[in-house]
DNA sequence: GGAAACATGTCCGAAAACGGCCACTACGCA
DNA sequence: TGCGTAGTGGCCGTTTTCGGACATGTTTCC
């Protein structure tokens, strides 16, 4: 019988405010900003340097926000959610850094073109900011719809990708 | 062959209306509000001044709704009720004053977690008001459920207890 | 004796409410 | 016409809420 491995965070400060990330020993579970929406209790998980991932996942974040990296290369663990929120969530790991897809196009892409709002609420669930791109989906007329973290992290993300 | 000693009540006036006590000559066996639900025939009693019992529960009585006292230190009998009867009320001797404490607690501080609607009618013929605290036992969900002396003593009792 | 009533709490299923939407329509205005 | 804007209704998974059924020890009422 495989023994469960305990949940360790780490905190990290950024250009958008300070961030949690958190993970098990062998992938990410969370990543996101302090008291943004639908986060769970971050608290509840000690706190651990030594944790290889999150040192993988923080180095790399740096590098991102320096503009030094678009791309990620971390394991993720996205069980957590419900299948669709996962079909949704890897859905997302689909779009280019540099570009934005609209909500119609994710229902479409996970074969069920209709749930378009139910789209919207999985996204607003994603439990990896940043690394799984849910910023970079948008209204279909372009409108920056919402965002967990705020609207404001929203712009400031895509004008951090933007290429010019 | 040890003879029966006789049981004797007094009367009582109190902020919450006027109670009966009764005693034998070494425990307290009755204490409520007079008209009170599920009380026994308290004028079968005779009355009585002269009993040491009655005399020290009418005293603390008085300090406890003078706010001068929270516990109480007398001898109590609760040898009328059935064995589960009695466990219960037992157990209720172990809430604190200005705490309060779920049916479903006490249902399994007992060992029988499942009882918890016969806790509720063993609380409701708790012969001893007050010094057998009935009336912290609320809800789980909060609710003032019931009281055998009227929804509005349990709430006065309650605040009286508590601790601001 | 048997059935019903209680100062409850837990569980499960059904139903309703709630979104980080989108397409369509109906206008008002040049 | 041609374009922008606001209102509307339907879509779908998830979450919350609500209502019943059940378990349990005693007493009470037929």
């Amino acid at each position: 019988m495989k023994k469960l491995s305990a949940i360790v965070r780490c905190n990290m400060a950024t250009p958008l405010g300070p961030m949690t990330l958190a993970a098990h020993d062998v992938a990410l579970v969370w990543a996101g900003f302090d008291g943004q929406k639908h986060a769970p209790d971050t608290n509840a998980w000690p706190m651990s340097d030594a944790n290889p991932v999150l040192r993988l996942a923080r180095e790399q974040l740096q590098q991102y926000f320096a503009s030094k990296r678009t791309a990620f290369d971390i394991p993720l663990d996205l069980g957590s959610g419900t299948l669709f929120q996962q079909r949704v969530w890897h859905a997302l790991l689909g779009i280019a850094p540099g570009t934005t897809c609209s909500y119609g196009a994710i229902s479409q892409h996970i074969g069920n073109p209709k749930a378009v709002r139910a789209v919207g609420g999985a996204i607003g669930r994603n439990p990896i900011s940043i690394i799984v791109p849910c910023h970079r989906v948008v209204g279909s007329n372009g409108a920056l719809t919402g965002y967990a973290g705020g609207i404001d992290r929203k712009i400031a993300l895509l004008q951090l990708e933007s290429p010019t």
